[in-house]
RNA sequence: GCCCACGUAGCUCAGUCGGUAGAGCACUUCCUUGGUAAGGAAGAGGUCACCGGUUCAAGUCCGGUCGUGGGCUCCA
């Protein structure tokens, strides 16, 4: 048969592997990079024969994606020979690759230890030194299931049975051999650049109801360079961690004698959500939302009507008092469609867009609270917009472009998912057809690239997801627009249409920032504490060289804060070096020095945060520069904003 | 919630074999008036998270509680 590789035709003979089609083809050097075989769709071992139909036929070498993806699920493998070597009762399961790297489940009787760590990474190199081929084999699932029966290995067996498969592959390197899809590395030498990581609890199978198993994390890289620049960037993300720059500037806390998951705001905290809070309301103002509040607890039976006390009430709080139950609000929909239904509304009044920056309490999981990043009680910059079917569309690419702007203004790119209708979920075909439409076409409008997540939306209508990428690549699920056909449903929502009938409107919850918390820390790591400008809660600070030039110093000080920047003078009996070394360790952006020639010239020394030296300038030249480069990041998108206390 | 680890001064951390607690930074006072990342000295600061147990004796060992951290989605 003649098969499609890389650019030229080649003939393959039945029976011919992957190895020896390849060998021909490519260089001895090209050659050496090559661990495995994509056949048409299927990604094959180099020892495999080349399937009948194949047309198509491509190298896959070590630095690719899949090359990685097969590496590190060799790199599995090894640890679990190597777990299996120094711990013979400890039993597999399984031992994917991940994004960052791999692990591999172990039910033992006890957790490994970093020394285990240790030992087993010792033992991961030896084998690798050895390098041994991976081998395949194929059996019946009924051997299969005997063999692993046999060596204790039920985990193993469960999986065979489950799979539901009449022949299963197994592959074997050394002593150690396991059930296995495949592919893998022609041997275990390829294994050039590895560490282990971390051990850590993991249900069987994901599900809570099962065993703890233990896992052990680890990655592994085509080349030791890469692997050394994952450890970096992990060192680095580590350095920003908002909780450890929390402390640091004096941003927040969290008080074990208060509660757990909800922040305390220190000053220069709080100032920052002031700002962005600010921000918020002005921008969503000019864009036509209202601005609403409703009640922070809320008689249970509204959440009964709303159903969130059937499926939610795991995760809210409650409260009685006078013999009548509330529930303090996870969501601010039901105080938004309140203010809806206290009047008839006409379809002329729609859209109705109301905005709230409000703080919600959610019971999570002790387990899963981090930082800011997973709260209890947080601040959401929610709103719902209420409105005609035909508005729809229109409502909805309002939304994606304030996303796209806001997350313009702070450096942030993007990507976004929508989700459609799930296999169990309410609403007719009809209204999840132009909710959905109207998704995707607002997008298109916008010429803004999306995926389909297929099936993933909400019960209750479909979605658009935004992840953010910050600086170092991590992604963040911030904002979401959701449709939503149950809740005006069971709230009885209406509106008088033109042809003088009661109709639905359609409601839209959307968040853009998504909690003010969790971004606040999300932009802590992104600036890495160090906040443009605009953000900063201190912009500048005035130092002097001696107690000579304090009052000329406040005066400094006092013309900045009169023209609306936050500004503080550190007059305290210090040397310079020292001043200098505090403001430029808390990320105060402008550095203002004041000595004998500054006042005699009745000028300002100016330094930036990053040590470079400005020069002299008079302090309204200094104003200026501190202004624009305040509005700098709304310069771009065509916007302004300019918070002055 | 579950598994593992951790909890010592405001912060970062040391504390050996169980014998009544230490450093640096920060803070206060004094000396120093010094030009762009840490001048010097002295002082103050602790119910070793909390509760219970073992012991002549517990920061240290054991149990519990609370809190924090790494995980619990990536499928043989």
């Amino acid at each position: 048969m003649i098969v499609q590789l890389n650019d030229s035709q080649v003939e393959v003979s039945p029976g011919q592997t992957c190895k020896e089609v390849l060998q021909e083809a490519l260089s001895g050097k090209k050659m050496r990079a090559v661990i495995a075989c994509k056949c048409g769709d299927a990604i094959l071992d180099l020892t495999a024969e080349v399937p009948a139909e194949t047309a198509v036929m491509e190298p896959v070498t070590l630095d690719s994606a899949e090359g990685q993806d097969i590496l590190r699920h060799s790199a599995a493998h090894i640890m679990a020979e190597a777990v299996k070597e120094l711990f013979p009762s400890a039993k597999v399961t399984i031992g994917p690759a991940i994004a960052t790297g791999f692990y591999y489940d172990f039910d033992y009787e006890r957790s490994f230890t970093p020394d285990d760590l240790e030992k087993i990474e010792a033992r991961m190199a030896e084998s690798v030194a050895r390098d041994l081929p991976f081998e395949r084999q194929t059996m019946s699932a009924e051997d299969a299931k005997k063999l692993f029966s046999d060596m204790g290995e039920i985990y193993k067996a469960e999986i065979i049975d489950d799979l539901g498969e009449d022949t299963v592959s197994l592959y074997t390197h050394g002593s150690f051999t396991d059930l296995c899809r495949g592919p893998h590395l022609p041997s275990t030498g390829a294994l050039k650049a590895f560490k282990l990581l971390s051990v850590a609890g993991a249900y069987w199978r994901g599900d809570e109801k099962n065993k703890m198993l233990n896992r052990i994390y680890g990655t592994a890289f085509a080349d030791p360079k890469g692997l050394k620049k994952y450890l970096t960037q992990l060192e680095e993300a580590k350095k920003r961690d908002h909780r450890k720059l929390g402390t640091q500037l004096d941003l927040f806390s969290f008080s074990e004698q208060a509660a757990p998951g909800m922040a305390l705001w220190h000053p220069k905290g709080a100032l920052i959500r002031a700002i962005l809070e600010d921000f918020e309301r002005k921008e969503h103002l000019r864009r036509g939302y209202e601005l609403v509040q409703g009640p922070q607890i809320l008689k249970r039976e509204l959440w009964e009507t709303s159903g969130h006390y059937d499926n939610y009430r795991e995760n809210m709080y409650f409260t009685e008092i006078d013999e009548q139950a509330y529930g303090v609000k996870p969501m601010n929909c039901l105080a938004h469609m309140l203010i809806f239904k206290s009047q008839l509304r006409s379809y002329r009044e729609l859209p109705q867009r109301y905005f709230e920056l409000g703080v919600v309490h959610r019971h999570e999981k002790s387990g899963v609270l981090h930082g800011l990043l997973r709260v209890r009680q947080f601040t959401q910059d929610d709103a719902h917009i209420l409105c005609t079917p035909e508005q729809l569309q229109a409502e909805i690419k309002g939304v994606i472009e304030l996303t796209r702007d806001l997350m313009g203004v702070f450096g942030f790119d993007y990507s976004i998912e929508v989700s459609t209708r799930p296999e169990k979920s309410i609403g007719s075909e009809e209204d999840w057809n132009r909710a959905t439409d109207a998704l995707v076409e607002a997008l298109k409008d916008l010429d803004i690239p999306y995926a389909i997540n297929e099936g993933d939306g909400a019960f209750y209508g479909p979605k658009i997801d935004v992840k953010l990428t910050d600086c170092l690549g991590r992604e963040w699920q911030c904002s979401t627009i959701q449709c939503d056909f149950t809740l005006p449903e069971r709230f009885d929502l209406v509106y008088v249409g033109e042809d003088g009938d009661r109709h639905r409107p359609v409601m839209v919850h959307r968040a853009i920032l998504g909690s003010i918390e969790r971004f606040i820390g999300i932009l802590t790591e992104h600036y890495a504490g160090a906040f443009p400008t605009w953000l900063a809660p201190v912009q500048a600070r005035v130092l002097t060289v001696t107690e000579a030039h304090d009052a000329f110093a406040a005066e400094v000080r006092e013309k900045l804060r009169d023209a609306g920047f936050r500004v503080e003078a550190d007059l305290r009996n210090e040397k310079l070096g020292y001043k200098v070394r505090e403001a430029q360790v808390a990320k105060i952006p402008y550095i203002l020095v004041i000595g004998d020639k500054e006042v005699e010239e009745s000028g300002v020394n100016v330094r930036m945060r990053n040590g470079k030296s400005v020069g002299m300038r008079s302090v309204s030249e200094i104003a200026e520069m501190i202004g624009s480069d305040c509005e700098e990041p709304f310069k771009k998108r065509g916007m302004s904003y300019t918070y002055r206390y």
